[in-house]
DNA sequence: GCAATCCTGTAACAAAAAATACAAACGTTA
DNA sequence: TAACGTTTGTATTTTTTGTTACAGGATTGC
């Protein structure tokens, strides 16, 4: 964080001369912008000559007028970037599109929202959030990128995060661990793929806890599914919507990380300490 | 209130021409501190040349630069003066349910859409629908589902599509028979990951077309893309929203089916005869 | 009340930045 | 593939802007 310039110059302003003190009162009254502009436009608000101006800002240290807007650039830059002014510069509110898909998909999230059970969420989240439970994500065809996002996120506010993926040979395997402590969440919609859900029902077999988050015609999964979160997915076009459904996921993810905050924050600062003493220069790390 | 610049830059995106969007882009990536400074470091933070700059403000309506930093001024100015005068969001129609976040949702991807700059979307269906360029898709930490999920539906209604994924040292493997025909589409949001930057700048050199769908305040990557695709993805969580990313998947894949509205159904229709012959009574195959 | 010193503005200068002219490169269409 | 129109960067010019030199004027100490 920059040190504001503004106290700097409040606080030094007897060491001023008496016109220096003007250049200093103008520029205060309209912090900063009086000083982004032209030496010229800061003397005359100021009501002094331009040398005074290049006076003023010589004695605050800095070696030309050039570097001084710089600095209240960076300033300003700075606090800008802080989430809190962020959407005051940029927000503005718009009208309607005329695009049917694009209303199409702002009315799903919408009405998937309006009907979504708040008890079959809450519950579902509470249960997310316990990790005495291992909890395993599977998708279908094209809902497996939802389960693989869903872990992502929630492999960082929690441990035993499974994503089961990859070769279906291999989804045995998983299989064998699942017990009546654990938690599949398993993302289905229209066009159910079978062996979708076979897995979910041999799981339930084993007394897994299913939550299923599905389209509203609802999954045979829902049969077996303790919780069940419905979504909007008709959109006119020959595909089902997965938008929605990424929007349940959110919720699911922000609730877990509410759910248990400090747990959460705790092995977020971990993660990120971990990152960096792994390899400073680098931001992130791969995919997997 | 002086409207935002910012906004009317989004929405006449597609009016300029390619370098000038470089500098647009520059631009909402660092506003409005990056016009502030002068010609040439606007310049060469946008990668173009000055008279570009001079050219993207002139068409933006402003005699002269001088003219164009005043009116920055003047807007932050503005802004500055007026601490909690805009919480304009609460204008917009109530809210179904309470839940502060799944308001969030839904406006982002509202507000989202208001703010896609049709031109850019229209021109990036145009090229994912062009077949006889390649396509790569790439993402991040979380957004690599947004890629995934992408690569999916392109994979049915077009031939080529690549989701570059796994290990890092492969990607280097698709870079190789990358050039100026393909096209790479980006998923970046905040936290730019390093890699992805560089990948896509590696593309770039090799004459890719960047398409690239980030935050409102823009990827690095945003100064080498084509095309960029702005989503809102901020939430009141300690992570930013995919929703609105999804989103706009979907548009860019419902765009591709349309365009080429005939392949699409015979390759569909091509997979799922595809898919029965090879096993009748499976439904759907495996994920990968 | 005088002189020495410190401020301050005017005006000239130098540096830079904005603006323009022009030519090369690019894509597009016939 | 050739020719057109567009777009873009280089080089140049022109203007603006920051900076400095200097002299008049105010202020303070003696």
């Amino acid at each position: 964080m920059i040190p504001p310039l503004l106290e700097e110059i409040r606080e030094r302003l007897d060491e001023f001369t008496a016109t220096e003190r003007k250049a200093a009162h103008a520029l205060l009254a309209n912090y900063p912008m009086q000083g982004l502009g032209t030496v010229a436009q800061f003397a005359k608000a100021a009501g002094v000559s331009s040398p005074t101006i290049l006076r003023f800002v010589a004695r605050l240290g800095f070696p030309g007028f050039a570097d001084f807007q710089a600095r209240l650039r960076a300033e300003l830059e700075n606090q800008l970037n802080s989430p809190l002014a962020r959407s005051s510069v940029m927000e503005t509110d718009a009208s309607v599109d005329g695009d049917p898909l694009m209303d199409k998909l702002v009315e799903n999230v919408r009405e998937t929202f309006a009907h979504l059970p708040r008890g079959e969420l809450q519950s579902l989240i509470r249960i997310l959030a316990d990790e005495k439970r291992t909890v395993y994500l599977l998708g279908g065809r094209f809902t497996d990128a939802l389960a693989r996002y869903m872990a992502a996120h929630l492999r960082i506010v929690r441990p035993n995060v499974v994503h089961v993926a990859g070769q279906q040979g291999n989804w045995l395997d998983q299989l064998i661990g699942m017990g009546p402590k654990d938690v599949l969440v398993v993302f289905d919609i229209r066009r159910y793929q079978a062996e979708i859900v076979r897995f979910a029902e041999a799981a339930a077999r084993q007394g897994v806890t299913v939550g299923l988050i599905t389209d509203s015609w609802m999954s045979p999964i829902g049969r077996i599914a303790a919780h069940v979160l419905p979504a909007r997915v008709a959109v006119p076009s020959p595909w089902d919507s997965s938008t929605a459904l990424m929007a349940i996921a959110e919720l699911l993810i922000a609730g877990v990380t509410q759910e248990n905050a400090e747990r959460s924050q705790t092995r977020m600062k971990a993660l990120e300490d971990l990152r960096n003493a792994y390899d400073p220069k680098r931001t992130g790390d791969d995919l997997l």
